[in-house]
This record gives C-alpha cells, sequence and structure tokens, in this order.
DNA sequence: GTGGTCTAGACCACC
DNA sequence: GTGGTCTAGACCACG
C-alpha cells in the first residue's frame, strides 16, 4: 500500500492538494500500481492529524480523475492504466517544465542560459 | 511606454499580483526602462476591466519595493538602476529556475532529461 | 400485509424516513390495519435492496410512537386504534395538504389555478 | 429587495436547499426580479441563524442555474429572463402539485376531498 | 468498519 | 464591506 510517510504537510498550500500531489508523483514513479488499496479516509486522516474531510475531498479529486474508485461501504482502490499515467506525468512534469520555460522566455533569458540555470540549481 | 496587450487575467492567482509580475517580468526582459511613463491608474483599470483599487494595490507593492515613483496628482515613473534590476531578476528567474529544478527531482527526472525537456519546450 | 411495490426510494431524503412515511401513509389510507404483520427486517431489506440497519431504524422510530409491537426474535405487529390513526392522518394529510397550500399561494398561484392544478394531476 | 421572513426553516431536509427553494418561489412569483440585489452571505446567515457557508452554497447552485451574478467582493444580483423564469415556474409549480397529488391519492384520499383541503387552508 | 454529505468556524482575496 | 476557500465535526447510508 502507498506509503505517506514521506508526506510532511506544509504551510500554504492546501493540505488536500498536498495529498492529490503525493499520490500523483507516487504513480509517476511507479511507487503505486493499478489496483492497489488506498487507506481509508479515518485510517489515513488519523495518521497525519487532519480531518477526514479533508482525505475525502483529495480522494474525491483523484475520483474524479478516474484515477481511485470509491464505493459506499467499500474500500477504495486505484484504477490505473497507461493513458492515465501518462497523463498524470504529463501534468506533474511537462506541464511544470513548460510553464517554467515560458516564463523564462517573456523574461529575455536564452535557453544556454536556462539550461546553466538548471545545473547551477541541480547540484545544491 | 510598457504594453499591457500580453497580459491576460487568469484565474486563481489575485490581479494585482498578476500585475505586479507582469511589470516585472518587463523590468528583467528589459522592455520596461527607467524613467519610463506608467498608464495612470484609472487608463489601466478601463483598459484591464478591473477596478481601479486593484491598479492602486499594485502600484504600492512596487512602490514599496522603490521599482515606481508616485506622487500624488502627477503621473508615476519607473525608477530603476542596476541593483534593482539585477533584485528582480533574481526574485523571478532564479526562483522560477529553483522551484522548477526541486519539483522534477523529486519525481525522479534526471539532470539530463531536465535539460532535455527545457530544450523541447523551448521550441515551441 | 402492507405492500411496499409503490415504494420508490428517492435521492436526497433518508431511506429510513422514506419508509416510515410509506408505512404512515398505508395507515391513513387504511391498507395497514391494526394487528396487521409487518415483514421482517430481513425480508423487506432484500426487497427494497437496503442495508437491513436501515430498516431497523425505520421500525424503531415507528414502535416509538407506539404505532407498531416489537419484541425480540418475534414478528412485528401494528398497534393501532382510533386515536393514533386520527393523529398520523392529522400529521400526514393535513400537514400535506397545508404546506402545499401555502407552497403554491407564495408563488402567486391562484385558488382557482391550484384546483385545476390538483384535477389535471390527479388523473396521470 | 427579497424577504426572507417567511422562510421557516424545517428539519429533515437541507438547509442550503431550502433557501433554493424559497428565491426559486419569489421568481415564479414575481417578487423577484431581474437585477434586484440579494443580501449578502453574512447579512442572511446571520437573520437565519445558520453559517454564512450554508448560504454560499445555495447562492453557488443558483449562480450554476444562471439565475444570480456573483463577483467576488461585490454585491449579487438576480440575473433573469422569461426562458428562465419559465423553467423555474415549471419545476416548482409542477413539481409540487404533483407530488401533492400522489401523497394524497396514496392516502386514499378521494379528488373531491382534495379539493375540499385546499379550499379549507387557503382561507387561513 | 466503509464512503459520503451537511453544517459550521476561521481565514483569505478582493472591491 | 463583499464573495470564496479550507478545515473541522457530526451525521447518514451502507457492507
Amino acid at each position: 500500500m502507498i506509503n505517506f510517510d514521506a508526506l510532511i504537510i506544509e504551510d500554504g498550500i492546501p493540505i488536500y492538494l498536498q495529498i492529490v500531489r503525493h499520490i500523483k508523483r507516487g504513480i509517476v514513479s511507479g511507487v503505486v500500481k493499478d489496483r492497489d488499496e488506498l487507506p481509508s479516509r479515518r485510517v489515513l486522516s488519523a495518521f497525519l492529524g487532519v480531518n477526514p474531510n479533508t482525505i475525502q475531498k483529495a480522494y474525491r479529486i483523484l475520483e474524479d480523475e478516474a484515477l481511485i474508485e470509491s464505493h459506499s461501504g467499500a474500500k477504495s482502490y486505484m484504477s490505473l492504466d497507461g493513458a492515465r499515467i501518462a497523463a498524470v506525468r504529463d501534468e506533474l512534469v511537462e506541464a511544470d517544465a513548460k510553464s517554467s520555460v515560458e516564463a523564462l522566455k517573456q523574461m529575455g533569458v536564452t535557453k544556454e542560459q536556462a539550461i546553466a540555470l538548471i545545473e547551477k540549481y541541480w547540484e545544491e
């Protein structure tokens, strides 16, 4: 089952979005697989020290994106296939790179300067 | 004078911050220069279709950072020198690159893949 | 025995309350009589496709209002007399007519239009 | 401005739906007109003794149905035209009369008795 | 035990 | 002042 030990709730960004992002990163990195069981709202809320409703909101978003399946009274499971995983990868990796490139271009940074920046901060 | 045609107000992020960011990107790219005249609150609010107070809030922030000079009843002008421009560049460019690198690293992307992504999206 | 064919579970209002209401309507219409036997929790839950606990909750409410008699392990029976039936009639018929009249009046419908509506939908 | 004195919150049905219904009845009766100003979330919540969020949920539903217009920081206004009013009328009047007829029929009330009930309560 | 909804209180962004 | 969001607690239906 997916592990939430590495998820440290930080301030300034909604908790339910941090949970969504954590699960999506698990999908991209391959830690989470199809048909994996998700912790129940109550269990995860107790573990993270937040309200069950906050977990519910995160799971609901993932369900709307067809990444998990929930049925009243039953446990929740991951529902992944190649297309969905690719979509999540696009959303996280490509969208991130794309918006970064756009911002840098608008500020007059050259491609060479951008690559130099990446290399510089990669080591830190 | 700085052009606001390229500024498309998007939802989810405060309008006054989008205006601030747009002007700051102009500073970094060199489109905006020292002593440039800024459009009046009234003119810009009409052009963007937002409340004059929202423009006021954006200008006030820039004024607090000493990037513009306003005198009640008179026009506002950019107030830039090498140090200020460098500070804005750091704030925008470096912060952007840094957060992007961090996100990609967290998802298991290698430095080489990251650079490839930058090059790929730079052309589009 | 009371028939539950006409009971169509609708969303938005608690199922156990819908069951209570259905039985009370049977009392008012005379379909349900004193000493009538009620279907067992298990049978009714299977018929309606809901959880036995939901039936239990409905029966418990009727029991609290002294409209049925239950003894653990044995069947449940209606327990009606003139006073109880009149009370239920007041609660349902009069409350229904009253709230309906109030709603229609509030919407600017005239008495004649209201009667016409009743006649129109009575035939369908 | 629309009046909420006649709205008595009752149990068993979500408060926000009762508020939605009350406003829709005002639309049908003509009490509420296009461009009418709505009470703010805070004012109405204080008046009804419920949480501002409950009002927000009701207003949000009406906004989704394009019956009101809300913009952050500004007041909320009704947004009505003939087609929208007709749609609301259908939804309320017909649904109300239909469900009332169905309930009365199920309780063994005759059409004549139903009409008598309507006339009786109409005068009160 | 499970998932889901309703109401509430605190807070934020905006005009 | 306005509208909007986030988190929380209590409750409901269900297996």
